[in-house]
DNA sequence: TGTACCCAATTGGTATACCAAAGGAGTTCA
DNA sequence: TGAACTCCTTTGGTATACCAATTGGGTACA
């Protein structure tokens, strides 16, 4: 890869997402240097950015690709959970009806792309448009957040052009019940869809663990023990 | 200042929270070398944290300490709600009795500290070792960044013996209903305490703006108009 | 053969030099 | 008098040089 001539923070955050870099994978600084043809300081600067997104973290002094985590698939679905619904009940309140509109349209958008990649660019623009009807910028940077920490175990999701048509289904009826302006049912849809991505993604996760871990991929499950007492 | 040997972010941070760096003031990563004792490429690395954390960003091409935003308190408030309230739903699930026991005395800690510096620290204290018993490490940062986000404002809030009491009084509530195991009263608890910061910290920053400002404040009220149409 | 020590190469942390672009002040012309 | 242009200063963006610390390998010794 090594795009011609985009940002070092663009480049290397497309080459994690794409798997292309490996989760776990340790970078150095220098290392990067030649794949970005840039040098250091914009480098450094991209991997802070990344470690805030948390794609990538730090690793001893160094750095390294941030590896798939189990158990934070499960934390940030609560968060997700908290977020998306406090932002559909808001988006309800506050939402023009034309803008209704055009988030059914963005949902029912999945109709003609069946490929993945698009399917999941889709996806995501999705949640992040309803969120932003909430009106509330931290309510719509924290479910972006959650899409980017979700992104990489998505690829790995089996997307079959069922569970396409499924997600596709559920979004639509999550605008319905907001055309409705029923908050209630909107929010319990908006929960069900976040478990139901969850569930769907451990359970491949694990499947596939092993065949994974085979490719070099770090997938681990931190530990959730209490934090200690102050 | 120019604290001897701390770190540029650390020094740079509390410059900026304590005020001594006043809200909307332009920084220049060369003017704070002199300042901070440090060369660019380390100030530069604060200079990106704290706009992670809202308390610089950039202006035009260079930076500034972020200005007192009005409706970025509202914003913040809601998504508080969201989160501080999904997280404390989290810890009346999974708290132990004897955590549940060292948050009271967290909150009952105030009544010695009747001074204003302690007070704050101890209310946000609490306030994340409440998040940080739901086992949650999203909602637990994210109740940090509220609170980084208020604490600028909270300096400028009325803090009397008597209010301060108040908020004492309601931690401690929370913390009966966390013991009692009642999810829903504690979550109700926590989001009118939120509501009623919220109250106290906009009435008093309305009232005061014209005064704060003839001190070189930069309290501003950024727009809430939808976002464009995708 | 195994262990311990030492040297060298690599790494991130920091300082600094150089560049291009933006901003401001001063001057000039209408 | 006002507007516009030019030049210079200042700024952030980038590349790079230097430093200290860590790490890994290779060798020597028990």
């Amino acid at each position: 890869m090594a795009t011609a001539d985009a940002t070092p923070y663009a480049t290397l955050r497309a080459a994690i997402l794409s798997l292309e870099l490996m989760p776990g994978e340790k970078l150095s600084e220098r290392g990067l240097e030649s794949m970005l043809n840039a040098s250091r300081t914009p480098i450094r600067a991209a991997l802070m950015s990344l470690a805030n997104e948390g794609l990538t973290q730090r690793a001893g002094r160094g750095w390294q690709v941030t590896p798939i985590d189990l158990a934070e698939v499960r934390a940030v679905t609560e968060y997700r959970e908290a977020v998306e619904s406090a932002a559909v009940v808001l988006a309800v309140e506050r939402a023009e009806t034309e803008e209704l509109d055009a988030l059914r349209d963005l949902a029912a958008a999945h109709r003609d792309n069946d490929d993945e990649e698009t399917g999941l660019r889709d996806g995501g623009d999705f949640h992040v448009a309803l969120a932003r009807l909430s009106r509330n910028a931290f309510l719509a940077e924290g479910m972006r957040d959650v899409l980017t920490r979700l992104s990489r175990t998505r690829w790995l999701e089996v997307r079959t052009a069922q569970s396409r048509l499924q997600a596709r289904d559920e979004h639509l009826r999550m605008v319905d019940a907001m055309v409705a302006r029923d908050a209630e049912l909107a929010s319990r849809l908006v929960v069900s869809h976040s478990r139901g991505t969850r569930d769907r993604l451990l359970t491949h996760l694990s499947d596939e663990k092993r065949r994974l871990r085979g490719r070099g991929f770090s997938i681990i499950e931190s530990s959730t023990a209490p934090p200690p007492l102050p």
